[in-house]
RNA sequence: GCGGGGGUAGCGAAGUGGUCAAACGCGACAGCCUCAAGAGCUGUUUCCUUAGUGGAUUCGGAGGUUCGAAUCCUCCCUCCCGCACCA
């Protein structure tokens, strides 16, 4: 029996799912006023599968665009695939099969479990990043924004990954490490690679965030990344050539006793004089060599340079020292060291003997400790006695009419560097000529087509193929060399968003007019571990873009969510290791798609971590069973008042929940629902059909089925969402429903005590009820419970049988009660 | 250090000023069903007390505001996540 209905929901879920897709159920066009575009990140398509993780977070979306759906929205719901990436070059090598066959594979795959989860996808949209459709136009736009001013190229420090044998973006290091690679430090190169101007719009990109109906850890993560600061930048003269130096605290500029270069300042030896070319040289050795671990706990250390900067107001000598605390990617990679009021500095004189001088009123003289707060000025000429808000403005002015500083706002956000040495990604559509030098492929010519022959070794392998990299020049036709870097995949996954408006179109990267009607995503949804990559690319895009004519949104999308993680049994993350994973394909064959979505989205509000449980899961199953049984054996006729207040209360509870994705709390709506009716011998068929539309978001196949049963020809998951009939809540029938409750309690209870303490098996039962509540007392419902005979009496009836005088406990909301 | 989020009964998890000893699930226990097990069903699940009552102690800890606090305020402890020598 058990088997049977196990193999049924099988079937179930087969047959539904190919008649969504026979019918074309979930393939929305452009028009109407009410456009829905729900979107999930889309999944790296990893020769694994499916995890868990995605299951949920797919589960999530798929919920909310059904339910948008059925209230009468016009839902875009596409997904694709960001195929490109070093993860599968690197299993492809292993395998000794080609990245592209790896990833189709891998894409199939994941294709086939997505719809196992009869995930409501508009399939005709999907996309896949490796698809020269698709990347002939991260060409197209890489050339636009070269065209634009908005790449360039430049040799700079940038971060190399040994593992990963290329270089990396600033936001894929984590803490000095590679993001792939958390055992492998990343090393500081100077090459010359080409960089995305992101910083552009660095101020947009934050001022834009509070209006971003994000989760709040999000939009201050990208806060601190971009991490504006405002200060002036001031000018140091330094054996007749200008240096200049950051300060958020030009307030303190007379309490400047020294200066400090980063140890890894490019410049650095241009300032050592020979006589200090030793000991700096020594230090730096010492400095370079230094773990990132290690800095966290790294006293400040320098070394004199030898040379001397002119104090812009005083006209002091300064002596300049490099110190292995001062980041050089930063500002100018020199600061002014004010140890009174600077910890760092404090600690920096202090070792080394430098003076301190106070330039701000404290009021405790502790030399210990530098004073870092703010207030009045002394030992400033000119400026004492000033507050230190008011004093930031008069010296920066001075500092400009003097031409040796300015107010300046510094970010922390560098530029995008967006150039890989690796071969599975999108070449970069460019050329070098020995005349000409840089020259864009022309557009004309895109895409500049991956080559499938490449060898794979050490180095990037497309520099193996001859045919890919020797081209001719198209300026002047003499013989070039093709630039052979491709882009980061992230460059990828900027604009998919844009494209699943249009994906099919190959004269543009999208028609205008279908990009603005359907663009913003209004609810997005995926894991928080993109906050400072994927996120802040997406929204850069999205503006540059805008700026260049192919848009009028400013931002990408405008609500976005979170998904919590789903641990293992055992509360850590899951992971192979461990052997903690659970993969959602088993379950799914186990228990039925509906059964995991139900799962996944009942357990836990769905912005919060949770753990996988077989308890849980088997609790679901029982669920899910249970509501088909019920919903497709109860007898159609007639709604009781009390289940039509449940089932309209439901309806309104669930509605409200479900558009808050509180999917955990709508679940137990249904729950409680569900019982009620199980109380109930038959029920109205609008109400049956409105609970069967309810369910159908969360588990959609066996909705699909009970609908079908009932009759109806048409799909439950594009009809239209019910509507709560406020007329039939009765919290006055609620009432009235607990006081049953209490009452069947506390005659239970009585009954108990009795058996306990005088061994007695009471038969009758008698209620005396004040005369008002005489008819509240639904004496059948009370039989059926108990299987005992009741008598219900009211107080003041003279005739009624009272041996024990319990009438007088009789209360509002509570009858008196005898047992004998 | 800075920023964000948590700490609720055996466990998971709702609840953000009264209707809260606190939804719901899981587990545990008891009963029914059954040859038996599972499933299913019914009930119990802070403690004491009790013919349905009354009381005590609970929502990380300590104070406070309030007629009234899991919910508001202050301080502290603790866990998770992100950033981190950013001048």
């Amino acid at each position: 029996m058990q088997d049977i209905k196990k193999l049924d929901f099988q079937k179930i879920e087969k047959k539904w799912q190919s008649k969504w897709e026979k019918k074309k159920a979930f393939e929305p066009k452009v028009g109407g006023k009410n456009k829905y575009y729900v979107l999930e990140m889309f999944p790296y398509p990893s020769g694994s599968g499916l995890h868990m993780g995605h299951a949920f977070n797919y589960t999530l979306g798929d919920i909310y665009a059904r339910f948008k759906r059925m209230k009468g929205y016009n839902v875009l719901y596409p997904m694709g695939y960001d195929a490109f990436g070093l993860p599968a070059e690197n299993a492809a090598i292993k395998e000794k099969t080609h990245p592209k066959k790896y990833t189709q594979k891998a894409i199939n795959n994941f294709i086939k479990q997505q719809k196992s989860l009869g995930l409501s996808y508009d399939w005709t949209r999907i996309l896949k990043t490796c698809d020269p459709e698709y990347y002939k136009w991260n060409q197209y736009f890489f050339l636009k924004f070269y065209e634009n001013g908005l790449v360039y190229r430049k040799k700079s420090a940038v971060n190399y990954c040994a593992k990963c044998d290329t270089v990396l973006a600033n936001e894929q290091v984590h803490d000095g490490k590679c993001w792939r690679h958390s055992d492998t430090e990343v090393e500081i190169k100077q090459l010359e690679q080409w960089f995305i101007n992101t910083t552009k719009y660095a101020e947009e990109l934050l001022k834009e965030i509070p209006n971003l109906n994000w989760p709040e850890r999000i939009k201050s993560m990208q806060k601190n990344w971009i991490g504006k600061s405002e200060g002036t930048e001031i000018t140091f003269k330094i054996n007749n050539t200008d240096w200049k130096v950051f300060t958020t605290r030009p307030d303190t500029i007379f309490g400047v006793t020294f200066l400090v270069i980063s140890a890894q300042h490019p410049q650095l030896m241009s300032i050592v004089t020979e006589k200090q070319k030793n000991h700096v040289d020594t230090f730096l050795k010492m400095a370079r060599s230094t773990k990132q671990e290690e800095i966290d706990k790294l006293e400040k250390e320098g070394v004199f340079t030898g040379s001397y900067a002119l104090h812009p107001l005083t006209g002091e000598k300064i002596p300049i020292y490099a110190g292995n605390f001062v980041v050089a990617e930063y500002g100018s990679g020199m600061v002014m060291a004010v140890p009174a009021h600077d910890q760092r500095d404090f600690d920096f004189a202090k070792k080394y003997n430098l003076p301190i001088k106070q330039v701000i009123k404290s009021k405790e003289n502790s030399i210990l400790k530098a004073y870092e707060g703010s207030g009045q000025l002394i030992n400033s000429e000119g400026f004492n006695e000033l507050f230190s808000e008011e004093a930031k403005t008069h010296i920066t002015k001075a500092l400009e009419y003097k031409q040796l500083g300015k107010a300046v706002v510094q970010y922390k956000l560098r530029d995008w560097l967006v150039s890989r040495q690796r071969y599975w990604g999108t070449p970069i559509p460019m050329i070098y000529c020995k005349e000409c030098g840089i020259v864009p492929v022309e557009e004309k010519s895109l895409p500049v087509k991956l080559p499938d022959k490449v060898k794979f070794g050490k180095g990037n392998p497309l520099t193996t193929n001859s045919s890919f990299l020797k081209v001719k020049c198209p300026k002047c036709n003499s013989p070039a060399r093709r630039e052979t870097d491709t882009m980061d995949t992230f460059f990828d996954s900027s604009w998919y968003y844009l494209r699943f408006t249009d994906n099919k179109n190959n004269k543009k990267p999208f028609e205008k007019e279908k990009v603005s009607y359907w663009m913003s995503v209004d609810q997005y949804i995926g894991g928080a571990e993109h906050a400072n990559m994927h996120l802040i690319y997406a929204r850069f895009f999205t503006k540059a873009l805008r700026d260049l004519g192919f848009l009028s949104i400013n931002e990408p999308f405008m609500k976005l969510f979170n998904q919590g993680m789903i641990h293992g049994e055992d509360g850590h993350v899951m992971s192979k290791s461990r052997g903690n994973v659970i993969d959602p394909l088993e379950i799914t064959k186990k228990y039925g798609a509906d059964t995991l979505r139900f799962f996944l989205v009942s357990s836990a509000s769905p912005d919060k971590d949770s753990l996988w449980s077989k308890e849980g899961i088997e609790g679901s199953l029982r669920f899910v069973k249970k509501l088909y049984t019920i919903l497709s054996e109860i007898k159609i006729g007639s709604s009781s008042v009390k289940l039509e207040h449940w089932i309209n209360k439901t309806i309104k509870n669930v509605t409200s929940e479900i558009e808050g994705m509180k999917y955990n709390t709508a679940l137990i709506n249904v729950r409680r629902l569900l019982e009620k009716i199980e109380e109930e011998k038959e029920i109205k068929k609008s109400d049956l059909l409105s609970i069967i539309k309810i369910i159908s978001p969360v588990t959609p196949h066996i909705a699909e089925e009970l609908w079908e049963k009932l009759g109806k020809k048409s799909l439950v998951s594009l009809e239209q969402w019910p509507k709560a009939d406020e007329s039939k809540i009765s919290e006055e029938l609620e009432a009235q429903e607990k006081i049953q409750h209490q009452t069947l309690d506390d005659i239970k209870n009585i009954i108990k005590i009795v058996q306990e303490k005088q061994n007695k098996n009471p038969e009758k039962i008698y209620l005396y009820a004040i005369p008002k509540e005489l008819s509240v007392y639904n004496i059948q419902y009370l039989e059926s419970k108990l299987d005992k005979k009741i008598k219900i009496f009211a107080v003041n009836d003279p005739n009624k049988y009272d041996p024990e005088n319990k009438s007088q406990k009789a209360k509002p909301g509570k009858p008196g009660i005898y047992l004998e």
